[in-house]
DNA sequence: CTGTTAGCGCATTCAC
DNA sequence: GTGAATGCGCTAACAG
């Protein structure tokens, strides 16, 4: 018994010719290892758990998708739960998660509160934060620099020649995301000198009917904008069609560049403008962290492990001088 | 220990009084039941496997969350494996899923070999197959009627009038998706006696750039068709868009509709008319259906088991009538 | 209603 | 290099 066990965990204490005995009486019998056992026996599961806002939005699932990928590449498999930004379920899969014995938990959500850091800290498993960080980055994570993100959109704005530019914000109780692009976008104007006109700013949920439906306010001032930035691709998308069903050319009458560069950015015409955010590789890098965590190749957890990635600006046929 | 186990189970038999105390003593102690543990004694992990092309493909994503919700509701968890339509992925996938216990299994691939069923049939729990079919319906499955869904799309173009109606199909190597929607178009013209032209037809692989590039060959025939039926809803719109490139309007110049009904298919100028697969239903129903199966709670796995979901015509705006 | 017992299928000592 | 013994933390009989 000790003898399969160590052929199948490839201990090198076996003689050859046993190892290909006990592989023939494998197969013979159909013999499949049973991972829960080995689990329970060994106190690692190979398993990490993911808990993502929701996995039928493309951002999402390309982090995901980053995820797994390099997971399967280290051997883990993953747990998925969808919690939509819910605090209160949120904390209920990261415990059902825990339960289940995850080696490691990777966690992408809304608002970070202390609640979460609470359960967070029950948590004898390293965590790492996805596209997302707390404020007072107690917690390892992936993400970009959002407001700096923010901040070089509207800056090609800008430096287009506008200088009445409008925003499509996300929420601003959201300080990972929401917040710091408007951050971005009212710095920007700053540095420009341009005054920020309240009746600039409306705020979304980051969707494409809330882009669609706020561009028409925009529209009904009585100085209208020349460009506008959008906290998402997605918005930005909505505000391009309010524009073009209005009669208005994008970007002849008004430009438009947003933040996260989906794939849908080039498949709409014109293809949008945006500042690319690597989801795959927020993903993919969170879990490599994640990795080394779990193997404790890393001193410290609570050292220089918040990793930012670098953002860029795609330009594409959105935006135009004036 | 046995009355611990029976007040986290839920047991009736304990005297309130001493669940109470258990509770107490859970929360003092900040005890953490081990699901591994209690999967290894129970025999179930309620967990279920979910093996899907790619998770950031919108169509699967859909799927998976539909999945994911009904999978919740009944309080399992989902192990999500990525397997591109690979064979050999996806029966490797298969047999660590069944290693880790999962108490079932949802597969969402490409085509359905025997080598697969062989690993099926190796499985001690349900497999249910999600937005697919095999052959030989020896697995329990729910999808769409993929021909009719194809047959009533290119009615749709008929209908209005078009008699030369181009194309863009799938890989017809899957019978399940690509073969069934080209048969649905051959029987659509075969029903409305018009002849079947084989310079009408250009293979794609479902995505945007091959909408984009093989409808410039259209483009280049002699006789140009009036209308074009793509395969899904990411080819039609690159051919809306090329078509739009070359100066062309849509729907007054040349028609195109599809079938997917993805997010995206209202998120495009024109709008485009396609027939709905609902995704999320497909996920919820065969989640549904596996929980039936693991709790035995239907007669005969291979009775009846074969779900075809409807499909609907969403007409918006890039059908015209000639 | 509650406590005792015996595995679940492995990995991991420790002898040999 | 191999086999025997122990225990991972729980559930499922079984007594009481």
């Amino acid at each position: 018994m000790a003898t399969v066990s160590r052929v199948v965990n490839n201990n090198p204490n076996v003689k050859p010719q046993t190892r290909k005995k006990v592989f023939e009486a494998i197969e013979r019998l159909g013999y499949r290892p049973n991972a829960v056992a080995r689990g329970l026996a060994s106190k690692k599961t190979t398993t990490v758990g993911v808990v993502i806002p929701d996995i039928s939005n493309s951002i999402f699932s390309e982090v995901a998708r980053g995820i797994e990928d390099i997971a399967n590449m280290y051997h883990y498999n993953i747990i998925l739960c969808n919690a939509d930004k819910k605090k209160e379920k949120e904390i209920r899969v990261v415990n059902t998660l825990l339960e289940k014995q995850v080696d490691g938990l990777l966690f992408m959500g809304g608002v970070i509160t202390e609640d979460h850091l609470q359960a967070f800290k029950t948590s004898s498993v390293p965590v790492v934060l996805c596209a997302t960080t707390d404020e007072h980055h107690a917690i390892p994570s992936v993400d970009i620099n959002h407001e700096k993100a923010a901040f070089d959109a509207v800056n090609v704005l800008i430096e287009n020649g506008h200088r009445s530019i409008a925003m499509i914000s996300g929420t601003l109780q959201d300080p990972a995301n929401g917040f710091a692009r408007y951050q971005g976008y009212k710095k920007a104007l700053e540095a420009a000198g341009i005054p920020l006109r309240e009746d600039y700013v409306r705020i979304g949920n980051y969707r494409y009917e809330s882009g669609l439906e706020l561009t028409k306010y925009f529209l009904e001032l009585d100085e209208r904008p020349t460009a506008i930035f959008a906290a998402t691709d997605e918005m930005a998308i909505g505000a391009i069609h309010t524009l073009q069903d209005e009669g208005l050319k994008v970007p002849e009458d008004i430009s438009v560049i947003s933040v996260d560069n989906i794939r849908m950015a080039s498949m709409v015409r014109p293809q949008l403008t945006t500042v690319a955010q690597p989801m795959y590789d927020i993903g993919a890098v969170a879990m490599r962290l994640l990795t080394k965590l779990m193997n404790k190749e890393t001193k410290d957890a609570s050292e220089l492990q918040q990793v930012i990635l670098p953002h860029e600006v795609i330009h594409r046929n959105s935006v135009a001088h004036r």
